[in-house]
DNA sequence: GCTCATGTTCCCCT
DNA sequence: CAGGGGAACATGAG
């Protein structure tokens, strides 16, 4: 699932949960550290007391008064407070009283270990600006700059941060947009069209913590296969690697 | 057995 | 250097 909305809820879930608690212990899944071993992470964070998570994209920092631990989802991860113990739980930190939990089953997500806020930028530096974060005058830069198909655009993460496939796919349905369109051939009322659509999808999904897939919104129909504004026969793509729905009617 | 899955990175082309 | 295409990573679900 986690797209900037999601991770945006596990943010919130985070500090609800973890924020405040110091780690006691913690017992974790090598195969998902990518700069640390479990061993190294217990000895960073252990007797630490957890501050507020910040989230940048589909990135979340956790700082521990010091180091802080890195998270991404990749395209299934998790978080859970408190839970039975499960087959993919990959990090499992003990903050008696509670536990909180990573999950990731296909293990394309991953932890990382910041010594500082230096190692933080080091990991994070070359993503583009967290999408909440693109004013209007920020955007058109990012246009001006670019060629390729919007969709790319929207899902590159060096270009501005936290878009995924459904949040590009719904944004380019609302704005009624081609995803396969040219960047670079878009005119003022197209641009302004686009802006208000990313910014309405992320609007409207963040309170929910996720992408709703209301029957109203695109991402909502993608099983029915029909236009939920037009009821046209949605079609399916490959762009940029992934799968991209969109309604052949309204959005050429 | 097959295809597909809300992500990122790396490699090879153009 | 920018962009596109594909493979790889790992583990399912249908």
């Amino acid at each position: 699932m986690p797209e900037l909305p999601d991770v945006e809820g596990f943010r919130r879930f985070y500090d609800r949960h973890a924020a405040g608690k110091t780690v006691r212990a913690l017992r974790g899944d090598a195969s998902v550290m990518r700069n640390v071993t479990p061993q190294a992470l217990g000895r960073a964070l252990a007797g630490r007391r957890l501050g507020r998570a910040r989230r940048h994209g589909k990135w979340l920092v956790c700082p521990a008064n010091g180091p802080s631990l890195v998270l991404h989802f990749g395209m299934g991860g998790s978080l859970a407070w408190n839970p039975d113990a499960h087959p993919h739980d990959r990090l499992v930190l003990d903050l008696r009283p509670g536990v909180l939990v990573y999950r990731d089953m296909r293990k394309l997500g991953g932890i990382w270990l910041a010594r500082d806020e230096a190692a933080v930028e080091a990991l994070l530096g070359r993503l583009g600006p967290d999408w909440l974060d693109v004013d209007r005058d920020r955007f058109d830069k990012l246009l001006d700059r670019r060629r390729g198909a919007l969709k790319a655009l929207l899902m590159n993460q060096h270009a501005a941060a936290g878009l995924g496939n459904l949040t590009a796919d719904e944004s380019l349905w609302r704005a009624r947009l081609d995803p396969r369109r040219e960047v670079r051939s878009l005119d003022a009322d197209e641009r302004r069209r686009l802006y208000r659509a990313i910014r309405g999808v992320l609007r409207d999904s963040i309170p929910y913590g996720l992408v709703p897939g209301k029957r109203t919104w695109l991402t909502g129909n993608r099983e029915r296969g029909l236009c939920p504004r037009c009821g046209a026969g949605l079609s399916r793509r490959r762009i940029g690697g992934r799968t991209t729905i969109f309604c052949p009617c309204e959005q050429s």
